[in-house]
DNA sequence: GCGCCTTGTCAGGAAGTTCTCAGAGTTCGG
DNA sequence: CCGAACTCTGAGAACTTCCTGACAAGGCGC
C-alpha cells in the first residue's frame, strides 16, 4: 500500500469543502492535489499525472467545463467528477453520465463522493484488470454497487437511498466498530445539523429489513458504536 | 527505546490539563512540546517536526480549527486529536472523523487519550507497515482495539466501556504491578472524585468475566495493587 | 394535485452501566 | 490466635444509552 490508489485533482474554491475533500480523499488512499481556481488547477495538472479531477462547476476565474476542456487539450483524457449546487442542475451536467464523467450535487456525503470516484475510475481505467466485481459481501448479505441492490440469502431487499449508503459504509468497514459520529460524518451530507439520534433510527430501519431472519449481522457496542460482522459459532456477547 | 515513539504538540490553555497531558504523554514515551495558545503553537511547530497535535478547540487567541489550518498551510499534513467540552459537541466537530483526525471530550481519561493518539498515528502513518494488528495479547487473553472486543481462549467476552479501558490498561502494563491510585488516574476521568473502592469493584467485575476459568491472570498484590501477568508453573506469589 | 415514500424528530420505555456502600472474607503482625 | 487493615462482592439507586413507534414535513412520480 505504499503506492496510492490513484492521483486526484480537487478543484474547489470554498476552503472548507476543499479541505474536507482533500483530507478525506487522502485518507481514502488517494494521492490528492488541490486547487482553489482554474489556473492553479492547470498548473498542478502539468506538474502531476492526474487520473481524475473532482471539480466544482462554479469557479472564480473560469467555469469547471472550461477547465475540463483545457485539461483535455493539454494532457490525457482525464475523467471528471463535477460538484454542483443542487438547484443549478445544468443541462450540461445531464449529458455527462454518457461519457465517463459523473456529477454529485452539493451538499454531498463523503460516502457518495468516494463511491462515485471509484465508479468513474472503474469505468475509465480500462487498463486495470476488469475484475468488475462491484459487490460487497458479508456472510449471506450482498450489496451490488452497479445494480444498486441489496440481497440477503439471495432475496432482494428494497432499501431507501440513505439506508443503502449506511449499509455500504458498514460493509466497507465490516468487523470494525464505527461510532455514531463517524457514521454521521461519512453517510450524511456535510451540512447536516441534526442529532446522532438519526443514526439510531436508520440502524433500526436497516435491522428491520436485513436482520430479521438468520443470524443478526448488525451489533450494538453500547457506549461505543455499531459494527457489522460475520456471525460466529458461539455467541456470548 | 532511546528515540521517542513520536513527537507531539499539546495546545491547551488550562495549565493543569496541559501539564497533566504533557507529563503523562512524556511518560508514555512521546516527545512532547506544549503551548498555551495558537501563536506559541505555531512557533513551536516551526522549530520542531510534529507528528501529531493534541489541541483544545477553545483557545485564548484563535480556535483550534484555525490553528490546525495554519499548521497545515505551513508544514506537513499533521493529524490532530481535538479536545472539546462534552456539551459543545455540535457544529464544527462535524467532519472530524473523516480524515485521520479524531476528538475526545473533556473530561477525559488518560487511557483514552493515549489510545486515541496511537489510533490516529496508526491510521495516518502510511509509511509504516500496515500490519494492522491492533490486538493486545496476554496468554490466551486478547483485546482487539478495532472490534472493541475481548476474547479468552477464543471465546468472546462482553465487557462494558469502563471494563474495557481497565483491561486495556492492565494489558498494556502486563507483568507490572499497578497501584489503585495509578489505575484511578489513568482509567477514570481526571475530574473523578470518587473513592478507590471503585477500582476494587471493577477488578471484581473483570475477574468474574475473564478469570473464572483457566489460570487466573489478574493478581492482587496486597497493600500494593494489582498485576495482570502470564501464568507460571509454580506459583509463589 | 394527490398519494406514497423518505427523511428527520421526539418521547417513553427497556436495557445496560456506573458508582456507593456495607458486610463477609482474607491476610498479617504481634 | 487476635485484632486491625485490607480486600472482595452482592445489592441497589441513579444515571446513561439505546430502541422503536408515532408523526410531521418535504419531495417525487403519476
Amino acid at each position: 500500500m505504499s503506492t496510492a490508489e490513484a492521483t486526484l485533482l480537487v478543484v474547489e474554491d470554498e476552503t472548507n469543502i476543499r479541505e474536507l475533500l482533500t483530507t478525506s480523499l487522502k485518507f481514502a488512499g488517494f494521492e490528492v492535489h488541490a486547487a482553489p481556481d482554474g489556473n492553479t488547477a492547470m498548473r498542478l495538472a502539468e506538474e502531476h499525472d492526474i487520473d481524475l479531477a473532482v471539480m466544482d462547476v462554479m469557479l472564480p476565474d473560469m467555469d469547471g467545463f472550461t477547465v475540463t476542456r483545457k485539461l483535455r487539450d493539454h494532457g490525457r483524457d482525464v475523467p471528471v467528477l463535477f460538484l454542483t449546487a443542487r438547484d443549478s442542475l445544468d443541462d450540461k451536467l445531464k449529458g455527462l453520465t454518457v461519457g465517463g464523467d459523473d456529477y454529485v450535487t452539493k451538499p454531498f456525503s463523503l460516502e457518495e463522493v468516494v463511491a462515485r470516484i471509484r465508479a468513474v475510475l472503474r469505468r475509465t481505467q480500462t487498463f486495470e484488470p476488469a475484475d468488475e466485481d462491484t459487490t460487497l459481501r458479508v456472510a449471506d448479505l450482498e450489496l451490488d454497487e452497479d445494480r444498486h441492490e441489496v440481497t440477503r440469502a439471495g432475496r432482494v431487499i428494497d432499501v431507501s437511498p440513505t439506508e443503502f449508503k449506511l449499509l455500504r459504509y458498514l460493509m466497507l468497514n465490516a468487523n470494525r466498530v464505527l461510532s455514531k459520529a463517524q457514521i454521521l460524518d461519512h453517510v450524511w451530507d456535510y451540512d447536516f445539523r441534526g442529532e446522532m439520534g438519526i443514526v439510531e433510527s436508520y440502524i433500526s430501519y436497516l435491522r428491520r429489513k436485513i436482520d430479521t431472519e438468520g443470524e443478526p449481522l448488525i451489533h450494538t457496542k453500547r457506549g461505543v458504536g455499531y459494527v457489522l460482522r460475520e456471525p460466529r459459532d458461539h455467541e456470548s456477547a
